[in-house]
DNA sequence: CTAATGTCTCTAGCGACTAGAGCTTCAAGA
DNA sequence: TCTTGAAGCTCTAGTCGCTAGAGACATTAG
C-alpha cells in the first residue's frame, strides 16, 4: 500500500492531480488510513500509469473514462478503443494543420521585424492590423 | 455609429465575446444610446479586427493588451513587438513539435487495431498501458 | 402600435488542473 | 516514548478565453 505522494512520484503525475482524477470518478477511493490517508494498491498505480499516458497522449478526461470502463470488460469488443483513438489522431491532426499556417504566418511577421524601428511603421503592427498580409487562411 | 452585433458581424467576433473584451480592458467602453446599448466608432470597430486576428493568431490576450498599448503609442520603440511576436512564434514551435511526436505515436497506435478485436488483447489498450510501445518521448 | 429581434446585466460553466489556507497525521531520529 | 518536520487532509478559489442561459429592457420594421 502506497501513500499518495509514493504514488505521485511513481507515476509522475502531481499529488493533487491525483486527488482529481479521483474527484472527478476516474479512479475509484482508495483505502483509507485510520487517520483518513489514502493508500493505493498496485492495481490502482497501475491505472493511474494509465490515465498519465493517456493524458501524455492527449486523450481528454471522458475519453480515458472509456477507455478504463473498457479495460475492466476484457472480453467486450474493442471498437470503442479503436475509435477513441481514431478521434483523437484526427484532432491531433487537424491542430497540426492549424499550427503549421501559424508557423508559416508567424515566421514571416517575426521575421520581418528587428525590434529597432518605432510601432507606426512596425510589420508586426501592419501584420496584425490586415489579414491581407497573410498567406493563408488561419 | 454602430450596435454591437453589427460590429460582430463585421468582425467575425461573437456578441458576448465583444463584450468580453471590454470587461477585461482590451476596448475601451464605447459610447452608449440613452436606453444603455452599446455604440461603436469606425476605430473601435478597427480595433475589433487587430484582437481578432492576432488572436487567430493564437496571441494571448495579455499580449494582445500590449500589442494594443503599443498601437496608441505610436512612436515608441517596437522591441517589445518583436518580442511578443517571437515569443509567440517559439510557442507555436514548441506545441508543433509535440503534435508532431504525438501524431507519430497515435497514428502508430491506430494502425494497430482494426476495432474488430476484443479489449483485452487490444493494441490501443497495451499502448496506452505502457509506454515502452512508443518511439519517442512525450 | 405591435411584434420580433436585439441588447442589457449577471451568474455559472467548460477542461484540466493549480494554489493556498488551516488543520491533522505519519514516520524517523533522539 | 517523545518530538518534530514532512506529508496528508478538505475546501475554496483561481487559471484562460470564452460560452450559455435567465430575465428584463430597447430598438426597429411593418
Ligand atoms: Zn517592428
Ligand atoms: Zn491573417
Ligand atoms: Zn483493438
Ligand atoms: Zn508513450
Amino acid at each position: 500500500m502506497f501513500s499518495i505522494g509514493t504514488v505521485a512520484r511513481q507515476t509522475g503525475l502531481k499529488v493533487p492531480t491525483i486527488r482529481y482524477y479521483e474527484q472527478v470518478g476516474l479512479l475509484g477511493a482508495p483505502e483509507r488510513t485510520e487517520g483518513n490517508q489514502r493508500r493505493y494498491g498496485k492495481d490502482q498505480v497501475e491505472r493511474l500509469g494509465f490515465i498519465k499516458h493517456a493524458r501524455d497522449l492527449g486523450f481528454p478526461i471522458e475519453a480515458i473514462a472509456a477507455l478504463i470502463d473498457l479495460a475492466e470488460h476484457p472480453d467486450r469488443s474493442c471498437a470503442q478503443a479503436a475509435e477513441i483513438a481514431q478521434r483523437q489522431l484526427e484532432d491531433v491532426r487537424e491542430k497540426l494543420e492549424r499550427l503549421t499556417r501559424l508557423e508559416a504566418e508567424l515566421s514571416r511577421i517575426a521575421k520581418g521585424c528587428s525590434g529597432t524601428g518605432v510601432a507606426d511603421t512596425c510589420y508586426v503592427m501592419a501584420s496584425l492590423a490586415d489579414h491581407a498580409h497573410c498567406g493563408s487562411e488561419h
